[in-house]
DNA sequence: CAGTGAGCGAGCTTCCGCTTGACTT
């Protein structure tokens, strides 16, 4: 029987180490936190030293039942959670909801998950840091009072169900800022010069060291080169090095994997975590650069063996993040020696991204030499004002980039890759093959993508590895963000080439401003996070969480109390939360769009009870203003007065169909066709548009729309019209009304009689949360009573 | 699931960070 408990966050990690540990050991996994504020309400006594409500987490109710069996078992409780804020706090929230005793538990931490690590530190117990807890809960408090603090103002001040809080609301407001920037960006226009130049029969690119603002400077320098003569000018030959970059944090992981393999940063931790738990790779959310002994000597003898000593360099890389809690190794590949993994090709490729860039970040510096030719240019003065240089780069010794090279975020259009220049001496004639002119842009900052959002926060220290791709989808799913493509437009730009036919002058096109997976802000977006500046600029400054963070160090050393620290914060913000909810005006990010010209009343786009709509005339009026919608793709800063009034042409009516209207119109979900009390669905990409869709093309629409039906079509039973069989996305299944069930296992639902299908009703599973919409109304008149039913309900579900 | 936008008032929404499955029409 065993004596002992051990007590991780992650199953995957007791798993490991339990078998490393001797049979009179358990290990169990805490699934993370256990304890939390009560989700309801704000749970902090803000009059009595802000004195937290706990509970134990609705999804941890039965981990801690199946913990507290345990302990009652074990002679000794070793709380092994992560060596840092966190996984302090859930030690401590253990040995809370536990009823530990002090003297039969010991804390202990690992940094690695090898035997002798795991002995050694249970060698070296401790107990638990309540100074590294009390950090760890003014840490929580606070993100509770400033979320549930300011979101209430939002739902009265803007619209219902939005949401603020210390990471999300940061970063929106660098998506909306990050737009402005774009939207204000002035282009500048500059003639860069390029020519290709051979000598000896070899020829090379040069570039020209200077830009001409003006179409006539470099029509005029071009003329010059008819004539010119040109040779080779200063050479320069340098030597130069290339380092590899530091091994994977969650961070870099998530760009990397992003930039080279197209991943969105939830889907590269969700292979990381399969990876991580079929054993392949080290913890995946972590910030620490950090790689073990074993993991650098595994390194050393892969490297030697497959490439030569020579391309081995240890190195320990040290993080330089603000924030870094370091309770983690580096991501790395468990065994160094293992080059491929068997599964998906997705996790396939991110092992392989993964085993590369660790084993680079110990191989030895690539050694280059650069080389770098200016050109002198003869005949008119005016080449005297800038000269051609070419750039050469060669690899002496690869070193790293034997297996690796980190990717880049800049879409560098114009540097051209640098191979081997010819070879040449000072005073050696060249020849000109071609010059060319081109007229270029500068580029506006580009937008944010997922994975250069995550680089940003991190910089700033905002948020945690755990939380970097839950805080991308979070500002998605509150609508303030979309992740989009956009289509570029046609630019047109001037063209100067001189060959041996001469000079020429064209005019050509290209195509610019196309963006792919870019994150975009939403007029809710927008509008919220103006008024967020506006009023509580102290909380949305880049620098309110390093400044918080620093306190939390303080309190963690045990300089500062955290009551006094939540007081002190706490009184100022309380007073703004005061004077915002009485002093502020609604936000509605209003905009005027112009006259009617029918009524001649003013039209205004805003933010409206449902989302951005436009308005024609105001309350006040004697008639009533005329209300709708804006369409997904539209926004309040750029839609036109002339769209704002096709919006108000629906809904409309197309013609009759076996003697019914159609009519076409934009609801909730989309633009529709409705006929028959039934409504169908249209889209743009199909080409349907409401405003100009015919009778014949919706005919086409119903029909095709019924025809479907009928395919999806099982079976209907006489007894109730009610209740179909259908087949739907995950095979058939029984709808009856407007509550779908799940057919148990191996049914042919064909030979499914009324009775089995009232028995599959009536046995089905409580429907959860989010899944009893449909309900909702009916239970609406005795609403306490439901409620009190549906919760106790679920309990003998989670048995 | 589908045209809502006056104002009232019920009751609801909301935070961040730690960890995995269960579940979907």
């Amino acid at each position: 029987m065993s004596k002992n408990l051990v007590i991780v966050e992650s199953p995957a990690k007791a798993k490991t180490i339990e078998g490393f540990l001797g049979k009179d050991f358990t290990v169990r996994s805490s699934f993370g936190h256990v304890r939390d504020l009560k989700k309801k309400g704000l749970s902090v006594d803000v009059d009595n030293n802000f004195e937290p409500e706990y509970e134990v987490s609705p999804d941890k109710v039965k981990v801690i039942a199946e913990l507290k069996a345990l302990v009652k078992k074990s002679d000794v409780i070793w709380l092994a959670t992560d060596e840092d804020r966190e996984g302090e706090a859930i030690s401590w929230h253990l040995e809370e909801s536990l009823n530990l005793k002090d003297k039969d538990t010991k804390r202990i931490v690992f940094h690695e998950i090898t035997k002798n690590a795991i002995a050694k530190a249970i060698e070296n117990p401790r107990k638990i840091d309540y100074r590294l807890v009390d950090a760890q809960q003014a840490r929580r408090i606070l993100d509770r009072l400033v979320g549930f603090g300011i979101s209430p103002i939002l739902w009265k001040k803007i619209k219902p169900s939005l949401s603020a809080g210390r990471v999300q609301s940061v970063t929106v407001r660098l998506i909306v800022e990050r737009e402005r920037d774009i939207q204000n960006f002035k282009e500048e226009v500059s003639y860069r010069v390029t020519g290709v130049f051979d000598i000896k029969g070899k020829s090379f690119k040069a570039e020209l060291s200077k830009r001409f603002k003006a179409l006539e400077e470099a029509r005029e320098y071009m003329q010059a080169c008819v004539d010119a003569s040109f040779s080779v000018g200063d050479l320069e030959v340098k030597p130069a090095k290339k380092s590899p970059a530091a091994p994977f944090t969650t961070s870099t992981l998530q760009q990397e994997a992003g930039r080279k393999l197209g991943f969105s940063v939830a889907r590269t931790m969700t292979v990381a975590q399969k990876l991580y738990e079929e054993g392949n790779i080290t913890y995946m959310r972590t910030d620490s650069l950090n790689l073990s002994d074993t993991a650098i000597n595994a390194a050393k003898a892969e490297i030697s063996s497959s490439y030569g000593a020579e391309y081995s360099n240890p190195r320990k890389f040290t993080a330089k993040t603000k924030g870094a809690q370091e309770a983690h190794e580096a991501i790395r590949p468990v065994d160094m020696s293992r080059k491929a993994v068997k599964g998906d090709s997705s996790a396939q490729r991110l092992y392989d991204l993964i085993w590369k860039r660790t084993l680079a970040s110990q191989m030895a510096d690539a050694q280059l030499e650069k080389t770098k030719v200016t050109i002198d240019a003869k005949g008119s003065n005016i080449l005297n004002t800038a000269s051609f240089v070419g750039r050469g780069e060669v690899i002496k010794f690869d070193g790293f980039l034997k297996v690796y090279m980190e990717g880049t975020d800049d879409d560098q259009e114009e540097k051209e890759a640098e191979g081997l220049l010819p070879a040449m001496n000072k005073g050696d004639s060249l020849g000109r093959q071609i010059i060319t002119a081109t007229q270029r842009f500068s580029n506006h900052p580009p937008r944010y993508s997922e994975a250069s959002l995550v680089k940003k926060l991190e910089e700033l220290g905002i948020g945690r590895p755990s939380t970097y791709a839950p805080t991308i989808s979070t500002v998605q799913k509150r609508g303030y963000v979309v992740k989009e493509d956009r289509e570029g437009h046609q630019r047109q730009y001037n063209l100067i080439t001189l060959d041996n036919k001469g000079l020429n002058e064209s005019v050509a096109t290209e195509t610019t401003g196309t963006e792919k997976s870019k994150l975009f802000p939403t007029d809710i977006g927008i509008v919220v996070n103006d008024f967020l500046v506006e009023n509580f600029d102290k909380i949305m400054d880049y620098d309110f969480t390093a400044s918080v963070e620093k306190q939390f160090d303080d309190i963690a050393e045990g300089q500062l109390k955290w009551t006094t620290m939540l007081k002190d914060f706490y009184t100022g913000f309380n007073t703004s939360l005061e004077d915002v909810l009485e002093n502020s005006d609604r936000a509605t990010g209003e905009r005027e769009l112009g006259e009617d010209p029918k009524t001649g009343k003013p039209i205004i786009a805003r933010i409206g009870r449902y989302g951005p709509m436009v308005q024609i005339g105001s309350p006040d009026d004697e008639e009533k203003p005329q209300f709708a919608s804006l369409r997904a793709e539209q926004s309040i800063t750029n839609i036109t007065l002339e769209e704002a009034l096709d919006l108000f042409k629906l809904p409309r009516k197309v013609g009759m169909y076996e003697d019914a209207d159609i009519t076409a119109a934009v609801g909730r979900f989309g633009p529709y066709l409705r006929h028959k009390s039934a409504f169908y669905s249209i889209k743009e990409a199909d080409g349907d548009d409401p405003l100009s869709i015919k009778l014949d093309r919706s005919i086409e629409v119903i029909e095709a729309k019924r025809k479907a039906d009928r395919e999806k079509l099982i079976k209907t039973f006489d007894e109730d019209a009610d209740m179909q069989l259908l087949n739907g996305r995950w095979g058939p299944y029984l709808k009856v009304g407007k509550n779908n069930f799940k057919l148990p296992k191996d049914t042919e639902p064909t030979e499914l009689s009324y009775d089995d299908c009232l028995k599959i009703m009536k046995e089905a599973p409580e429907k959860k949360g989010r899944g009893a919409k449909a309900a909702a109304p009916k239970a609406a008149v005795k609403k306490p009573a439901a409620k009190k039913k549906t919760t106790a309900k679920k309990k003998p579900k989670k048995k």
